[in-house]
DNA sequence: CCCGTTATGCACAATGTGAGTATAAATAGA
DNA sequence: TCTATTTATACTCACATTGTGCATAACGGG
């Protein structure tokens, strides 16, 4: 029964988000020699207790960044998925990947180039560093909030024409309307949560540089320049997950907590809430779901630098922590923005 | 970076459910000799190239099933998780479950008591037999479908006892609070998504054998009436999760379908979504729901069983089934039943 | 032909949602 | 100081969605 078993290396791996002047940040890795970023990331060991353990014991090492709340986004283990590097090729990776939440934590980095995170181990420290960096950086055509159909019109001629470039008939009309689904084209409404299935149909029509270089090609320069930041391996699929997954649990479960300070005013709320959806809200709408759930009450102090009338600082409920039945924020983009 | 990388097994687990009687069924293998029922399973092989095609594999041998569309559940692989039986204990096992939908399949078993599969290679055959059963034998605390709340009021009391049996004050508001939350106490709406929380507490206040088994613990003879029938391993954790992941996954993608045959009346469409929600629904909101998103069109025939007036006989629009935006069935407990 | 039973259609109130308008309270600059 | 500008906050209104009950239709069986 366990002869053909397989030898498994098991890598952790860790999408750390937080929202600073609106901008949903993930915290990545990166190596002056190494042109790619990555996830704090590295293989389960002995010595880990739990999976979780071993996730928060690397990336404690990697960035000195200590985690709160942890949850599994998704196990990706195909053969053919992208190759770590130093790798034996006939090795199964599997690759477990998680979301965390947390406000960008002051030991490292600031507004966006970042500071330094030292290295754990000597071996592995090289010129380490760990920097927040914006996901739409990575993920720019997830990013609706201003309307420049610029970039987004290019995506969409490109993605039409690798739709209209399938000979067979039958493909043909499924990748049209794949298309027309993910990227809310032909009529079809604008899913932010669709975040995966638009990475993949990129994947697969080659926009993205990680599809060249997981078939041994080299990229294009075209696509370059148009498919965002790459990242290293297959974390830029895992972002996509994240954000995917983090967009529909703002919908039904209290998780702009863990981004926001201790105070703040309903337009940063927001902004907060805009800047994970990628999409603009109906600001009358938003406060009053958000009053009417009682997600938040005033902390009796003002923030003045507004640059109108001050706006009322506001906290969570405390009650609302611990997970009451459906206290998310519900929200739908405004067409306007 | 390497050195301590931990040894590891990868366990394939199948949950596959399909809708009889208006009963969810899974799939579970069982052996005369070994008490508790699990599900299709096996270890990750050299041979299989991605993770579902083995799944699929393991599915065939065990079941003769072949599986339709597949889904990734949740990765389980915490060191101190039930040991499966002849697997070294410090070997670390990680288990990949997977959910599936089908409709009940001719092959394996009838109205519940079930036919044979027979077993895949010769060295497991035994006398494996695979059977549908209710997934509710398992889980009956899930069934709010008819209001005995007998056997829940006695889970109650049990988790109550337990929950002001915690010495340490801070520590047993926190026990009360979340058994409240779970199962719909002191005013809480029930919310028929926290299957695993309730699994969990359940298992955490020792009213599940399982919990007594993993501690190495002989199972009284009251757990062992009032918990349901149990699985092997963590199998019915798993059986949680999948529970939980359905119910939520009918209010927003269109699964019904790869349950349904291919026509039904209303009312059986309904009975289905009741079975799966364990909940009773409100029944001319769950038509206009039906059909003002035009999930389905009539056939043109009639059904004219029903014991009254004939019913229309309905299939699903073929267009639904390439994932439009939302076409699931929000579904809301009665409050009668 | 009446009755029980189930399907189906329709009405109505309560609530939720999208979107607009009006007023209040600050700042910057003439 | 007065005014324009900016942002916060309050209120309104139409419309869609949802919870609920009642009326009517179409079968089978006495």
């Amino acid at each position: 029964m366990s002869q053909g078993a397989s030898t498994v290396t098991v890598d952790l791996t860790a999408v750390i988000v937080a929202v600073t002047a609106a901008d949903p940040r993930v915290l990545v890795v990166r190596r002056p020699d190494v042109a790619a970023d990555w996830f704090p990331s590295g293989p389960l060991r002995e010595e880990h207790r739990t999976l979780q353990a071993g996730l928060r014991s690397w990336v404690e090492h990697q960035t000195r960044l200590r985690l709160g709340h942890v949850e599994q986004l998704y196990t990706f283990g195909d053969r053919d998925r992208t190759l770590v590097e130093d790798r034996r090729p006939d090795a199964r990776a599997l690759s477990l990947a998680y979301l965390a939440l947390t406000r960008e934590a002051g030991l490292v980095g600031g507004k966006g180039d970042g500071g330094k995170g030292g290295g754990g181990n000597a071996e592995e420290a090289g010129a380490m560093e760990a920097i927040w960096r914006s996901w739409y950086d990575y993920l720019p055509w997830e990013d609706r909030r201003d309307q420049d159909a610029a970039e987004r019109s290019v995506l969409a001629t490109r993605l039409g024409a690798w739709a209209r470039g399938e000979s067979d008939r039958h493909a043909r009309k499924d990748r049209l309307s794949r298309v027309a689904l993910a990227f809310g084209l032909e009529g079809q409404p604008w899913d932010e949560e669709r975040c995966l299935e638009r990475y993949e149909l990129l994947y697969e029509a080659r926009v993205i540089p990680e599809a060249w270089a997981d078939a041994h090609l080299p990229v294009p320069e075209a696509v370059r320049e148009l498919g965002g930041r790459p990242m290293a391996a297959d974390h830029r699929r895992i972002l996509a997950t994240a954000a995917g997954r983090l967009r529909a649990k703002i919908k039904y479960r209290p998780v702009l907590f863990e981004l926001m300070p201790e105070s703040f005013t309903l337009l940063h709320l927001q902004r907060t809430a805009e800047a994970l959806a990628g999409a603009g809200l109906h600001k009358q709408n938003f406060r009053r779901l958000v009053e009417q759930n009682q997600l938040v009450e005033e902390t009796g102090e003002v923030f003045s630098e507004t640059g109108g009338r001050p706006a009322k600082l506001m906290r969570f409920r405390p009650e609302i922590r611990q997970e009451r039945p459906s206290s998310g924020v519900r929200l739908k983009a405004r067409p306007g923005a």
